[in-house]
DNA sequence: TTTAGCACTCGGAGATGTCGAGTGCTAATA
DNA sequence: TATTAGCACTCGACATCTCCGAGTGCTAAA
């Protein structure tokens, strides 16, 4: 995009001005920053409307960004704007008071992000499938009950409490210790056929179902343990966005947002740590076509990635945004202990379990 | 509230005229069904209004009900909707198609109120303390590295990973079991004092924090068995009624709604099983004063309880509402199996206590 | 006791008028 | 040549006004 250097300048004031004021943005408005008189800043404004970069809402009103205009204005003129000292601790205050369980640590650090922004932020958990189980034990309560404790390639720990009316003695146990450590450790949730199973009901000499359903815990922890969750925080800021004063609008853009399959297919950035941003209608989805969307990822540890996506008007503060979110990114890294996998953080207990 | 039977029958044709189509009713508008002419309507609707049941917005509007005349309508008029065979069909495929999980079972259903009934729902989780732990296991995965299986009373399990640098030896692993499964059974979590802690150490001989890592995941895991928790589903919704077309209001209530800790605050129906209803001025929230909450608790097995609350105008649907509330409390125990604990439904996926 | 009729009230929708912010264009100026 | 001041013009926002009709309360007749 080569346009003047003056051009810019006036294109990044107007930006700025109407991202905090929400009103079309005059010639007047402006001029006293930029030292111009308004007549050259409404010859420069035309150009920039002739090309895109500005639109009238109608003859005599002032000037406001188009999406192209929004572009332009990320990738050339963006102040990268860093975050102050005091809100950086605020920010590290907050997030260390939340942050106590893994579980659900990306929708708590949504929520973080959205009492700072004042926009809604979706979160999304992206797990990478490929997880196999390392381990199997088996604790026997008594005759009728067997807890079913499964050990992941990264550490996490499941357990299952089974009941079997038939009764179970501890031969049986080391019996099923032995087959599943040996036959079920190392394989993907997907490798776990049928005939696999059947072959270990033979060797246990199990015929209560008991191998089957130790078999159907193994492929739900692996499955669950890589997850596609999605959480919603802060829809409630939306209604305080003039763009969204409209119910009709807000109810459509809320009810997107509240939609989990939706919220799935909305657009990642290329690497993890990265800020994408798209404006408008550079969404595929006709819902976010007059908004924004800021996302980053987050690498959650183990091959568990996480989506923190905030969405607003075009009219958003992306500067401020993007700051929060990488700022955040950054912090999550240090808190999950640089290459560190899941457990290790996951304490809300007390204890020297950190290595 | 001794009225005369033509006046509660013209009340009750106010309110759901009222209910349905959001405009004050006038008195030509229900003449037809009650079969007497609008003039006499207009007398009773006076006397009606004198009573305080009604209301008149601006002199030569329709009449609409005041929180009283809902109260009334709630308390004597309100007829007794049983849901259709379609409606229960639907409902209970929606609710097994759910429901999967017992962690979030709870969110679950109150999803599928706010899907069905068009109105936002708040779930709560009203765990109750004084839970204990039966019974300790360890499993010994490496010279540093300790499972730790914990079964409660209501037969949740949980489990912890623990590293220790020192190293552990399988007769250590043998004496914490004897002194964890003799000393820390039994317990409520505040009863789990450093004294008793410090004691055990002396007793198993560790100096290396060992016994006060599983103390401490023990009493996390008897705290967290009884979490209180706030899931809100179709906020959206709230959007659809004309009563939240002010965006400041129904952003205000929108706000409320995501505050988790003034959700708790709300109030429960006395009994599990029954459903409370409050309407407008009846909320102590100033936010909710125009606004009314159906709320119904269940019993989620063990000591846990859960609410379930939809919030919406005080032109609600009240006797739709509480009949697909009360039939999901029907619903909900016969999935947790009469009168069983947690687990025994949880026999598709994993359990509900893997960290 | 119920009903029909009638004058009255008041909110809502539409039409009209005014105001002012902002524009484009032109001519003067550095 | 680039910038600026001035001016006429445009058009939305807002306030005012009018009119319409739904719904009321009251009264008199059935």
């Amino acid at each position: 995009m080569d346009i003047s250097d003056r051009k810019k300048r006036i294109l990044r004031a107007i930006v700025e001005s109407y991202v905090e004021t929400a009103e079309p943005v005059g010639s007047k408005a402006i001029c006293s920053d930029l030292g111009l008189s308004s007549a050259t800043i409404r010859n420069e404004m035309a150009e920039l409307t002739a090309l895109g970069l500005l639109e009238q809402p109608h003859t005599s009103a002032g000037r406001v960004p188009s999406s192209k205009g929004y572009r332009v204005y990320v990738n050339e003129l963006m102040h990268d704007r860093t975050l102050s000292a005091q809100e950086t601790f605020e920010l590290n205050n907050a997030l260390r008071q939340r942050i106590t369980k893994l579980d659900s640590l990306l929708a708590d650090a949504g929520r973080l992000v959205a009492d700072f922004t004042h926009y809604p932020v979706y979160a999304l958990t992206a797990g990478s499938s490929g997880m196999k189980i390392r381990r199997f034990d088996f604790i026997l309560v008594d005759r009728n009950t067997l807890i079913v404790v499964i050990m992941l390639d990264n550490d996490q720990v499941k357990n299952k409490l089974l009941h079997f009316p038939a009764g179970i003695d501890e031969a049986l146990v080391r019996k099923l210790s032995t087959v599943f450590n040996s036959g079920f450790t190392g394989l993907e949730s997907s490798e776990m056929t049928h005939e696999l199973v059947s072959a270990c009901e033979t060797a246990c000499g199990d015929s209560e179902g008991i191998v089957a359903s130790v078999a159907g815990f193994a492929i739900a922890a692996l499955d669950e343990a890589a997850p596609r969750q999605a959480y919603l925080s802060g829809a409630a800021s939306i209604l305080e966005h003039p763009e969204y004063r409209d119910p009709d609008k807000a109810q459509r853009i809320l009810a997107y947002l509240s939609d989990d399959t939706k919220l799935m297919t909305l657009p990642a950035p290329d690497e993890s740590g990265e800020v994408k941003i798209l404006i408008g209608p550079e969404n595929v989805a006709e819902e976010l076509s007059d908004s924004s969307v800021v996302v980053a990822s987050y690498d959650l540890g183990g091959d568990v990635k996480g989506l923190l996506g905030v969405v607003g008007p075009t009219r958003m503060d992306y500067a401020n945004i993007s700051a929060h979110l990488s700022y955040l990114a950054r912090e999550l890294r240090i808190f999950l202990g640089g290459a560190g996998t899941l457990p290790q953080l996951g304490s809300g207990p007390p204890g020297p379990d950190e290595k």
